[in-house]
RNA sequence: GGGGUCGUAGUUCAGUUGGUUAGAACGCCGGCCUGUCACGCCGGAGGUCGCGAGUUCGAGUCUCGUCGGCCCCGCCA
């Protein structure tokens, strides 16, 4: 039978959230508003647990008090909506709840409002009821009334907040830049929105405010920052979604040295309100070259050690055949030194083995140096003695080490060892929990060579300056120019990047000419932007952050959905709205739109 | 596009080498109960084993396909 609930709230003002009242209220009369955690129906008394989003109150229906009320609770069940007026009791003392910021107290009805009922809820409201995440996300208004998977939002708009006051302090001025946009070339694929007025051609959402920005700059602002959704339509991780929020700022008259010194104190004071911690400044710079050698990435996680070592000088002219053939190739052999590493297991080694075959490693090389005997490894017989004792040189292994190696292209050493580092670090416990690490990376090259495109890229972006000692370099030998770029990395994740911007227009022309971007196609996707910056477009750098990463990594939580009030599947879809969904053929038919779908 | 993993009651899960009527806990429904707070006690309902083929005397279980969740590779200037 379905129940309905039809009680109007009326005249009455809620006095206070649930999670609110303590014993220095008790005797005042209250009005209290919320959901049914749970009803304990003792046949004479009921006892309901009141949520809302503060937390939970007891209320106690006694038909000796309230026969009507008592006689309304019998009706109510979990998730239900009322409305309860009451005075607040001191509970008797062997009846206190210590588990409850409201446990000294309980509310006693003397009239209840039926506001709205619930149907039975799919999953338990409760922090500890694991629901599989469909459910989760079908049902997100239920899942957002667990404490839970509140905090994280709450912690992202404190984020949010003192990130807007910080910078407010500091003379940066917030200003909105069109959604719907121009799509340009570079970088990742487009979300399109078509247009009606014009058919057949396309705005597209920004995958971030890159231009407007450095106009905004050109337009004078000075200090310009914006908390902005933009649009990537690229496949889902862990940790990206295909509209995320990113903090953009950008400054003029600014050496990249002043960019680390805002953002820095806007990191510091995050960590300080919002998690307690006080981070050391200046944060740890890394140059790109020392990050790939030692780390193999260009997002290190500082918080442990297990650095690469090159053995490729060590290895030219081994007997182990895949070392030396991968360096006669042109390529290299690095490995790590895993301390107290021996004791993995054959098959733990198989699985090390299988993880960096993820990421184009033909294989893995090990060595156990026990605490006494000769090494154990499949290499072993294959390696001089004055191989074995470079090895123990470079590495200072000793008894009970476990070194590994992997000899490819760079490119795939890099990426296989960098992963099997942080796959390390964590199994084997090397990361303390509770530490940041945060490091600038700097000095990144400008562009690199894509063999796929077959033409050099940006590896920022194409508005990024180089550096000035490096400029001289840019005719003959682009590939070894190095940028004003950087990002900031935050135990292995990438949560900001930006650079020194490109303020003349000449030099800009140039960089748009070594990516194989001609004057015409510069004068289409950008001409706009082109002509800005000839009429005295200041020196000018920024960064942008993203947000969510960040308020996963403030929050602690696992996933990027975690952070984001309706987030999408792994396949893109909204499982609340079931958007992507098919529109209606008048829609298509007035954008000029047909589907070629069969 | 590729690899891995999961899908059984509303939820979380169990289900043996393929074998009779698919189980548990919580939730839900009904009854009793005036100090519970994961209330308790008694009783009850609830299943397209994601979907579709195939193998088999017989499929939740095996095979193939497909759909969906999650993780990863590619992709993400």
């Amino acid at each position: 039978m379905e129940r309905i609930f039809a009680d109007q709230l009326g005249d009455w003002k809620r006095t206070c959230y649930c999670g609110e009242p303590r014993r220095s209220s008790v005797g005042q009369e209250m009005v209290l508003a919320g959901w049914v955690q749970r009803r304990r129906d003792h046949g004479g008394l009921i006892f309901i647990d009141l949520r809302d989003r503060s937390g939970v109150i007891q209320i106690v229906f006694n038909p000796e008090v309230s026969a009507d009320a008592h006689e309304k609770a019998k009706q109510v069940r979990s998730e239900d909506v009322l409305g309860v007026r009451g005075y607040l009791a001191e509970r008797p003392p062997d009846t206190v709840n210590p588990e409850l910021a409201t446990g000294e107290v309980e509310l006693s009805a003397r009239e209840v409002k039926l506001l709205n009922a619930s149907q039975v809820p799919p999953f338990l409201i409760e922090d500890d009821a694991e629901v599989n995440e469909n459910t989760r996300l079908k049902y997100r208004y239920l899942d957002l009334r667990r404490p839970q998977s509140l905090a994280p939002l709450m912690l992202r708009y404190q984020m949010c907040k003192a990130i807007r006051d910080y910078l407010d302090g500091l003379g940066f001025v917030e200003i909105e830049t069109p959604v719907l946009t121009k799509s340009t070339p570079e970088g990742a694929r487009d979300y399109l929105v078509p247009s009606r007025i014009y058919p057949g051609k396309f705005y597209a959402l920004p995958q971030s405010p890159q231009l407007f920005k450095q106009i905004l700059m050109v337009g004078g602002l000075d200090r310009y920052f914006q908390i902005v959704r933009c649009f990537r339509d690229e496949d889902l991780r862990a940790d990206r979604q295909p509209e995320f929020t990113q903090l953009d700022v950008e400054m003029s008259f600014v050496r990249p040295e002043d960019v680390f010194q805002v953002i820095e104190g806007m990191i510091t004071l995050l960590f300080r309100d919002l998690k307690g911690i006080e981070l050391a400044t200046p944060f740890a710079r890394l140059s790109w070259k020392e990050a790939m050698s030692k780390y193999g990435t260009d997002k290190p996680d500082l918080r442990f050690g297990l650095e690469l070592m090159d053995f490729s000088s060590t290895f030219q002219e081994s007997e182990v055949k895949v070392f030396s053939a991968a360096i006669e190739k042109g390529g290299m052999v690095k490995g790590l030194c895993v301390s107290g590493g021996e004791n993995l297991s054959r098959r733990e080694l198989d699985e090390l083995t299988a993880f960096v075959g993820n990421y184009g490693a033909k294989g893995l090389a090990w060595i156990k140096v026990p605490l006494r005997g000769p090494w154990q490894s499949p290499i072993a017989k294959f390696l001089s003695e004055k191989e074995q004792g470079e090895i123990r040189r470079l590495t200072g292994a000793k008894g009970g080490d476990l070194l590994f190696f992997v000899a490819d292209e760079a490119r795939v050493v890099h990426e296989a060892l960098s992963n099997l580092r942080l796959h390390l670090g964590e199994r084997l416990g090397l990361i303390r929990p509770g530490e940041y690490s945060p490091v600038w990376i700097i000095d990144f090259p400008l562009l690199e060579y894509d063999e796929k495109e077959r033409r050099r890229v940006s590896v920022h972006h194409p508005f990024t300056a180089p550096l000035d000692e490096d400029l001289p370099l840019l005719a003959e030998e682009p590939l070894r120019v190095r940028s004003k770029a950087y990002d900031l990395v935050l135990n292995g994740v990438e949560i900001g990047g930006g650079s020194i911007r490109i303020h003349q227009v000449t030099l800009q022309r140039q960089i748009l000419g070594l990516l194989d971007i001609g004057p015409e196609e510069a004068q289409e996707k950008f001409g706009f932007f082109l002509e800005a910056l000839g009429f005295g477009a200041p020196p000018h750098g920024g960064i942008a952050f993203g947000i969510d990463r960040l308020a996963m990594i403030l929050s602690g939580a696992g996933s990027i959905r975690d952070v984001i009030a309706f987030p999408k599947s792994q396949r893109a879809v909204c499982l609340l709205t079931d958007a992507p969904s098919a529109v209606d053929p008048k829609q298509l038919k007035e954008l000029g739109i047909k589907t070629v779908l069969d």
